[in-house]
DNA sequence: CCGATTTCTTATCTTATGTTAACGTATCGG
DNA sequence: CCGATACGTTAACATAAGATAAGAAATCGG
């Protein structure tokens, strides 16, 4: 395991909350390197989940299942975390797939014992509350977006906004799940858009 | 302030960790008992919040606005958190209004206070983050349905999930909001449905 | 390098939704 | 009690989206 690797995991955390050496070293014993070939999966519908990612290397996607189609709703890129979160927190078997869009690399601990780090620090337990509050933080926005503007706009926002690396780097069809349309329909909204 | 109201508030806690009595009494002294007569508001657009509500009795909407038009987007009843959350924990204002939809009682207490809570107590903190997770658990859920089912499916799965609530006391046009559609299109969807 | 697969676009047809307006009913406030 | 407002349904029209199919271009894998 690299130590730029392990540093630069530090430095994510550290955007949440500062933390003393010793607290952080409370962590190093549990990560574990891990490498995924493209087209691995890092979770599974219908398999609990245990194990938090933080993507060193590559990109992933998240999808649900649905009449045998996948309808895919999140990407992760580098320098952020990885999990089917919720079937870590609930106990509950994941209802999500999530799958290497490339070769990956990856620092994983388990979220059991993420849980034993909550136990013993008020430190690592604060950084559990940040990182929760930060995940509902985001997905409020994407609800928000979701409700209140029409698929075009969604795609103009995507556009526009910083997420610019999901337009750079991803195929338009799962853009397109992620928008909430068909791939269809966003090819679409695409011509409409360029006789502008 | 009734004393039924205070254990109505720690039995809802308790629902997410349990708590030693001198844990429980770092809260007491922060509560304060409000009464909010129908439509007046809780929290307001462009206005930073400080507040978290617990609904002893009557219920709440939140909307954002757009164009002048309310898009109401969340339905708070009894035994219930109420708060501009995302105001709260970035401190940035609030997009969201929230609204008494009939006379309402709550028990409040400021973000500020709980923050206080947070760092001298281990255990508030960890209640702290037992509620960011479950808020983030219902926000998945929630955009899950809305990017994995048609407006017509979201509408049966109101009438027959637990969220009965909703269809009971809440009028239809708020409703249509909260699935994502207009109030003429859901309208359409209950007349197809009756026919079959 | 080449065949197979994936990705994207375009076209056609059907259906659903948004918009606006009209109408009847229910509710609310004085 | 009555007038005003809010609420729900229905209709008519224009627009957008879903489903399906076909074909071109790019990419992948051996």
């Amino acid at each position: 395991m690299q130590v730029s690797s392990v540093l630069q995991l530090r430095s994510a955390i550290a955007r949440f909350l500062k933390m003393a050496d010793e607290e952080w070293e409370m962590l190093v014993p549990y990560l574990e390197e891990r490498k995924l070939k493209k087209h691995a999966l890092f979770a599974k519908e219908g398999k609990a989940a245990h194990d938090i990612g933080f993507l060193l290397d590559g990109n992933m996607r998240h999808f649900y299942t649905r009449d045998g189609e996948e309808k895919t709703t999140y990407f992760y890129f580098e320098g952020h975390f990885v999990a089917s979160y919720i079937s870590c927190i609930t106990g509950t078997l994941s209802e999500l797939t999530i799958e290497a869009m490339s070769d990956c690399t990856l620092l994983v601990f388990r979220y059991q014992d993420m849980q034993e780090l909550f136990r013993r620090s008020h430190t690592w337990e604060r950084f559990g509350r940040l990182l929760a509050e930060y995940l509902a933080a985001g997905l409020e926005e994407r609800m928000k977006g979701l409700l209140m503007f029409s698929p075009e706009e969604r795609y103009l926002q995507l556009l526009e906004g910083n997420r610019q690396k999901i337009m750079e780097r991803i195929p338009q069809h799962y853009i397109a799940n992620y928008l909430g349309v068909t791939p269809v329909s966003m090819s679409r909204i695409r011509s409409r858009l360029a006789k502008k």
